[in-house]
DNA sequence: GCCGTTTTCGGCCCGACTGTTTTCAGTCG
């Protein structure tokens, strides 16, 4: 069992609770307990009981029921709660504006257990007799069903990031002199985002009106003075919320979450004998104000550094901005190369020069050219011979000093047995190797970690390149034990990358902040198949200020001597 | 269910919008 299956347990249940009416501060704590699950860098199943108990939010009872599903892949207590309520109407309470009181009068009222179910009684018209319903609410939950068909799911944070760009210019056309910008899990840098939070401060109130009418509009969710909802063509729902000026930063704060964050930033603002809110930071006793137009006021006022909205997820934070241990986090720009790219001559869409001047117009100042090996005939894979050609002509490029140096390198599968797809010879023959999985991932993770822990062993290899294999919102990451290949990579000097491909953002943040503390070294890197693409270097290094990563953390952001000469087959000691 | 430099009991974040209510419950973020 894997973090994500725990937590899945685990936010079921607590969604059976909620249907069931029990205690919301019983159901939080089982909805905590998942998210901190889900996040947690350690695998959870491998933890007794007395260390899950040391993780703040996991106490007595949770600790026993993480234990019961590692062990036995599921509790008592949620199969107790699945006798009562049938799986399935646990698909109903992710509709658009139901929640668990309406599912719970839906099943006790109507025996209404699945979507089909509720599809029949909106067609018969039998949800409207309910007490409390009418006829605008069957008519939304027909709508809610529907767009569950059209618009599941998150979105890539990439997707997110332009589709929240081109909205933020049509607003600024009717609103020449608000602020307006995206707060939520856009602006915290997740790596998918659920929906379109944004923010306007200074706007006149005709502003809601014009966000509503915004092209792309499919429907109006919600449309009032100072907070509305939209959907948007693509499947995205967009929020606005509108502020005063002088409540900026408070709302800055407050809707750029996370939840858990917030929380925190709120019980502190009650020890402190104040109030915190979207409008500001008021003093309990007289309700007069303390802080509210900037964000920095308001961390200020309670005691805290300025916490950058990445690291606003509750992973130690606060003490950190109360003991001046924000880290200064790394920037696009501290960026000096890019050491995963691919070309004309196996899967890319640029030749070599292409590529490189490219990249030295981005600002780059050196970039690995990483093509693939032969196991990848789908992507026309480079043999030895063929590899070595290409170096040479990678060299070539380099001779001729365009302003950009490269170095001539490869990204070598890992076959199923952990050997490598080209000799050592050839790698030797290489400026940089990087080593990938891109096969077999249906392997046990026995299998898995060792294949790769064998790849790591391979003196030639220099990176672990997107080191779990996920696509996101396509495929799961390869099982595989983490920690072990991170303290193989920390053991041999092998970098491990953090891929900014928008559905890769591989490693993980939780991942790299660990690789980071137990002293890896890591490098950020585009995998451009495109000229365009070498600009998703961004997203790699929103992952890496995720992890709490500063700019010496990351070996890419040397000069081109020092990184070359870093590269681990510039390192090994001479035996 | 979690938590504790007053606390092992008694707290636990807060407000906007909608639909159905004639004063508020449910949902959402």
């Amino acid at each position: 069992m894997d973090n994500l299956a725990i937590a899945r347990i685990l936010r079921e249940t607590a969604d059976l609770l909620e249907i069931k009416g029990d205690n919301p501060f019983k159901i939080r704590a089982y909805r905590n307990g998942a998210d901190i699950t889900a996040n947690h860098p350690h695998e959870f199943a491998l933890i007794d009981e007395t260390g899950l108990r040391e993780i703040p939010g996991i106490g007595k009872d949770l600790a026993a029921r993480i234990r019961e599903i590692a062990t036995t892949g599921d509790t008592a207590f949620h199969r107790d709660l699945l006798a009562e309520f049938p799986a399935t109407i646990l698909d109903i309470l992710r509709l658009q504006g139901i929640g668990p009181k309406t599912v719970a009068t839906l099943y006790k009222e109507l025996d209404i257990r699945t979507l089909e179910d509720l599809e029949k009684a909106c067609r018969d018209g039998r949800i409207r007799g309910l007490k409390g319903m009418g006829i605008k609410k069957e008519a939304l939950i027909v709508k809610a069903l529907d767009e569950r068909k059209r618009f599941a799911g998150r979105h890539l944070l990439s997707k997110a990031h332009d589709a929240s760009a081109a909205l933020q210019t049509y607003l600024r056309q009717h609103a020449p002199d608000a602020v307006i910008e995206a707060v939520g899990s856009l602006r915290r840098g997740c790596d998918t985002c659920g929906d379109l939070d944004l923010l306007a401060t200074g706007a006149p109130p005709s502003l809601m009106d014009a966000f509503v009418e915004y092209d792309l509009v499919e429907r109006v969710l919600g449309h009032g003075d100072t907070k509305s909802s939209i959907l948007i063509q693509g499947g995205f729902q967009a929020d606005l919320r509108l502020v005063a000026p002088e409540s900026r930063g408070a709302a800055m704060q407050y809707f750029t979450g996370s939840k858990a964050h917030n929380i925190a930033l709120r019980d502190r603002a009650i020890g402190l004998g104040l109030k915190l809110n979207e409008y500001g930071l008021f003093r309990t006793a007289d309700d007069s104000r303390m802080a509210s137009e900037r964000e920095e006021d308001i961390y200020a006022a309670l005691g805290l550094d300025f916490v950058p909205p990445e690291l606003r997820e509750m992973r130690g934070e606060i003490d950190a901005a109360h003991t001046h241990a924000i880290p200064r986090l790394i920037e696009l720009a501290d960026l000096r190369g890019d050491l995963h790219m691919h070309t004309t001559e196996t899967d890319g869409k640029d030749e070599i020069r292409t590529m490189a001047e490219a990249a030295r117009d981005a600002g780059l100042q050196y970039i690995a050219i990483t093509d693939h090996s032969q196991s990848l005939a789908m992507a026309n894979g480079l043999d030895e011979r063929r590899a070595m050609a290409h170096a040479a002509r990678i060299r070539a490029v380099d001779a001729e000093g365009i302003g950009i140096r490269l170095l001539a390198g490869i990204e070598c599968d890992i076959r199923l047995d952990g050997a490598m797809d080209l000799s050592d010879d050839c790698l030797a023959a290489l400026d940089i190797v990087i080593a990938s999985v891109h096969s077999g991932f249906t392997q046990e993770r026995e299998e898995m970690t060792a294949r790769v822990l064998r790849a790591i062993d391979n003196p030639h290899v220099d990176i672990l390149g997107h080191p779990t294999g996920r696509m996101l919102l396509k495929r799961q990451a390869y099982p595989i034990d983490i920690e072990a290949i991170i303290d193989a990579a920390v053991r041999t000097g092998v970098a491990v990358e953090i891929n900014s491909q928008p559905h890769r953002l591989d490693l993980i943040d939780v991942h790299a902040k660990l690789a980071h503390e137990r002293g890896a070294r890591i490098v950020i890197s585009s995998d451009s198949h495109s000229r365009h693409a070498l600009a998703y270097l961004r997203w790699g290094v929103t992952v890496a200020r995720r992890a709490w990563l500063q700019a010496g953390d990351v070996l890419n952001t040397q000069s081109f001597n020092d990184f070359r000469a870093s590269l681990r087959r510039h390192r090994r000691p001479h035996s």
